[in-house]
RNA sequence: GCCGGGGUGGCGGAAUAGGCAGACGCACGGGACUUAAAAUCCCGCGGUAGAAAUACCGUACCGGUUCAAUUCCGGUCCCCGGCACCA
């Protein structure tokens, strides 16, 4: 009886091995491609890894092992993004230092990260907590700060009642806080921002060069939200007798001849100038109930168009007409300009704001051919009528003239707007990469100089965060007062903090040199890993991290400070695992899955085969206590049958070797084929099926367990299984009597000894499958003809091939390509033109 | 409403680029081994009809192109994700 697969008798001792031996550093400047793969770093929670994490390490590390296998030196680091608010929460309910709590959560993921047996090279880790990271982190927010990138700004900013905190827009899911979920509400505050709007088109032009999923491109185009408009300034004559203007921003300046009322938003700064005396006080109540609203209805779908009247009119520049100036809440302040005109006929929210406050409707574009409707609005493009010299055009081509029209007249432009706002990034909490400004009476924000980088965090301080929007570093008075680095007065300290995002902004670049004391990295290291080669993290960052990053990095290329723009260059998302009650897994749901006792019960290779094999990567998966069975049985089966042949010392030689060589060349063409484009899931199907192939063969034909070829295809199967299941084949490995680790091989290639004789040929009679015939590889159409004919089936129908059409299916030898990409096959329409062809493949008999 | 993705057995899923639908695994049913159970091994497993051979139907629905469609085209329905009074 064979020895028992005892994977916890060989788990640690490889683990100990492989970090002895080094192999899974990255080498600076080697001479081999560089292949850069990572993972999104984690957050070091208290309830340590979850089986979820594995989605997206475990396929990670598969690929990093699988490239050094194919001569890349690769960099596969990992980090923590430790800053942030489960931490500093912690330490207020419990008063230990975020700090401590930080590095005991660190030492438990790496001891779990270590039990999944992943392939990071350790030297490089680091925690963005680490003083020598957040020195960087500092740093660059004085490089924006020196490229006017980054600014103060006092306005209505979204408040998190609950973390006590702004937050950026991104950060607000379905107007509640993206952490914790709850409501946030209006805080007038001064803030923090990043000009990443002055990237919006580089940002939004960037998309087209890179590898990235279409729902993560579509959702920074979306969050981007580029349009292109025109602004046009109606004239207003104001109460007093004195005239202002009022520009409005519009994509339809093609129906500028519809205008019939102009609508601004209340918080419009030129409100109450543009409101008569006799209007003031319902305008005011307006405004008042409107700010009120705004709280309360941001989630509403299908709002009232109120508004009310201010008693002043404007001028439409195009035909002089007086139309009536409301103030409505539809209106939002922060887009445009902060004010619509209002074309009733065609566009809908105007039209019911019109059905509403009876104002009239004048259509000047109708529908190309069908008949207008008057009961709603025409918002299509079609053509102009009563547009005076602009009438019979085109939407589009009026579009282009008017807005040459206008800019002529001096009366407005063609603009491009952008939903996307800047981000902000004072965070009023204590846990967090300090903003390195000092406030000075006379000099007013003034960074600290940069031999003066960090500004340290303070380790004692009352972390209790305040209402005010304070941080708590406010508490501190020794880390609040300093002097003005530029004249030496008393000045105070910002007391804000970064918003996490700033630090994983730039994290990726730190790993090609993490130990870096005097800038934040080497060129030359960058030049030579970077950028990354392939990215894989969760979808729920689409708008921030990957957004932030990919701004960080376009500033730093236009600094000169590294030399390219866009930091990942292929993006994977990995899809969730769900627990058994279908729900993400959380421990506040109670069906999370710990890996320590999934690694105890069937071994990491288990887990790791049961990760890959569960589904599509990009797909969420069901995690199932039957599903990791199967794969056990698998490896159980595996073990059993290697560790056996382990034994076999000399080979005799069996007739069915040349089968067996075959199968061997086809699963390796077939397996590096699915590790190339990433399914995992089919790869450990293809591992079942070879190994289903060689138990049966050896069932079959006793003697082949103990040939050359046989051993020749378990020494391939155990090599290229080694990144997904790295245990269990270093272990069989050197059973297989080898000294050095399967860790160091090379992936195997074809050994193309042998070719096959005979295929099967499906038959079909008019498109449906009644056959199959054992053929020549390279067997004539006329060949194949005749055994078609002859076979039993076939022949049974007895039907007249006379005027039967023979439709031969082959594959291309032209087509097959270098790169294992597999056999190609072409199906031919023509028969000259399947002279081109060889091996035929299928054959369609079609009678009528 | 707009954008993106999807719909295949009881379940997870497979089918590389129009060519054998349902690989692989789970669950289930039957059998072997065992005093028995677990473990392991063998057989079966889309639907309908049939004792069976086999036939017909079948990849959300309707239609089209093709010798051939899960795959391509047009339309419809449904599900998931994102954005949403953005002018």
């Amino acid at each position: 009886m064979e020895e028992k697969f005892n994977f916890l008798g060989f788990q640690d001792r490889w683990q100990k091995y492989w970090e002895e031996k080094g192999f899974y550093r990255g080498e600076d400047f080697s001479k081999k491609p560089k292949f850069y793969i990572l993972v999104m770093f984690p957050y070091p929670s208290g309830s340590g890894l979850h089986v979820g994490h594995g989605r997206n390490f475990i396929p990670a590390d598969v690929v990093a092992r699988y490239k050094r296998m194919k001569g890349f030196n690769v960099l596969h680091p990992i980090g923590y993004d430790a800053f942030g608010l489960p931490a500093e929460n912690y330490a207020i309910e419990n008063g230990i230092n975020p700090k401590i709590s930080t590095e005991n959560n660190i030492t438990n993921f790496r001891r779990q990260l270590k039990s999944l047996g992943l392939s990071y090279d350790w030297t490089r880790e680091f925690t963005t907590s680490d003083v020598e990271y957040y020195k960087w982190t500092e740093w660059f927010f004085e490089f924006l700060f020196k490229r006017g990138l980054a600014y103060q700004d006092r306005s209505f900013q979204w408040w998190c009642p609950h973390c006590k905190t702004v937050l950026a827009n991104e950060q607000i899911i379905d107007g509640n806080c993206w952490r914790c979920g709850t409501p946030v509400v209006r805080k007038e505050l001064k803030e923090w921002f990043f000009r990443i709007t002055d990237y919006a088109d580089k940002l939004l032009e960037g998309l087209d060069r890179i590898e990235w999923p279409d729902r993560i491109k579509s959702m920074q185009r979306n969050w981007i939200g580029k349009s292109e408009g025109a602004e046009i300034a109606f004239k207003v004559e104001l109460p007093g007798g004195t005239t202002c203007e009022i520009p409005v921003f519009t994509t339809r300046i093609d129906t500028i001849f519809g205008v019939t009322f102009l609508a601004i938003a209340p918080e419009h700064p030129l409100l109450h100038e543009l409101t008569t005396s006799d209007r003031k006080e319902e305008v005011g109540r307006y405004a008042t109930e409107a700010f009120k609203k705004a709280e309360m209805d941001r989630l509403s779908q299908d709002r009232e168009k109120t508004g009310t009247f201010l008693g002043t009119y404007a001028i439409n520049p195009l035909t002089q007409e007086r139309v009536p100036i409301f103030v409505g809440d539809y209106v939002v302040y922060s887009y445009g300009t902060g004010a619509v005109m209002g074309v009733p006929a065609h566009d809908e929210r105007d039209f019911a704001f019109a059905k509403k406050h009876e104002l009239p409707i004048k259509f000047v574009v109708k529908p190309v051919s069908a008949t207008a409707d008057t009961e709603k609005a025409f918002i299509d493009y079609g053509t102009l009528i009563d547009s005076k010299e602009f009438s019979g055009l085109t939407s589009e081509e009026a579009i282009t003239k008017i807005v040459a029209y206008i800019e002529k007249q001096e009366l407005g432009k063609g603009v491009v707007k952008y939903k996307m706002r800047d981000w902000l990034i004072s965070r009023q909490r204590y846990w967090g990469a300090p903003i390195p400004i000092v406030h000075c009476p006379e000099h007013g924000a003034v960074p600290v100089p940069e031999s003066e980088l960090p500004v340290l965090l303070p380790d004692e301080v009352d972390f209790s965060p305040r209402d005010t929007g304070e941080s708590p570093l406010a508490n501190d008075k020794n880390f609040v007062n300093t002097k003005c680095p530029i004249c030496g007065k008393p000045s105070k300290r910002e007391t804000d903090t970064q918003d996490g995002f700033a630090c994983s902004s730039w994290y990726f670049l730190r790993y090609a040199d993490p130990h870096n004391n005097d800038a934040p990295f080497d060129r030359a290291e960058i030049d030579y890993w970077l950028p990354v080669d392939l990215y894989i993290g969760g979808a729920e960052h689409a708008v921030m991290h990957l957004l932030y990053s990919r701004f960080y990095t376009k500033v730093m290329r236009d600094a000169g400070l590294i030399g390219f723009d866009e930091p990942f260059k292929k993006l994977m998302n990995q899809g969730m695992i769900l627990g058994a009650d279908h729900q993400k897994m959380s421990k506040s749901r109670g069906n999370v899955v710990n890996p320590d006792d999934i690694i105890q019960e069937y071994g990491t290779d288990t887990l790791r085969a049961y990760m890959l094999f569960i589904g599509p990567l990009e797909s969420d998966a069901l995690w199932s206590t039957e599903g990791i069975n199967g794969v056990f049985r698998f490896m159980k089966r595996v073990w059993n049958l290697f560790s056996e042949n382990a034994k076999i010392a000399s080979y005799i030689s069996s007739a069915e070797e040349k089968d067996v060589d075959i199968m061997t060349d086809k699963m390796v063409q077939h397996i590096t084929n699915q590790v190339e484009n990433f399914k995992f899931n089919t790869m450990i199907s293809s591992f079942m099926e070879w190994l289903n192939y060689l138990l049966k063969i050896r069932e079959e034909h006793q003697t082949i367990g103990r040939t050359k070829a046989f051993r020749e295809a378990l020494e391939a199967f155990i090599k290229m299984i080694s990144p997904a299941t790295p245990f269990i084949a270093e272990e069989l490995w050197h059973r297989f009597g080898h000294r050095d680790s399967i860790h160091v091989q090379s992936w195997p290639a074809p050994k193309n000894i042998y070719k096959e004789e005979v295929i099967t040929i499906p038959i079909q009679i008019n498109g449906k499958l009644r056959d199959r015939i054992e053929a020549p590889v390279d067997a004539g159409e006329d060949e194949i003809k005749e055994l078609a004919m002859k076979a039993s089936k076939i022949s049974a129908m007895n039907l007249d091939f006379s005027k039967a059409n023979f439709i031969f299916v082959k594959k291309n030898p032209l087509e097959k390509s270098e790169d294992y990409k597999g056999v190609r096959y072409a199906s031919t329409n023509s028969f000259k033109k399947s002279e081109d062809y060889k091996g035929v493949r299928l054959l369609n008999i079609v009678i009528h």
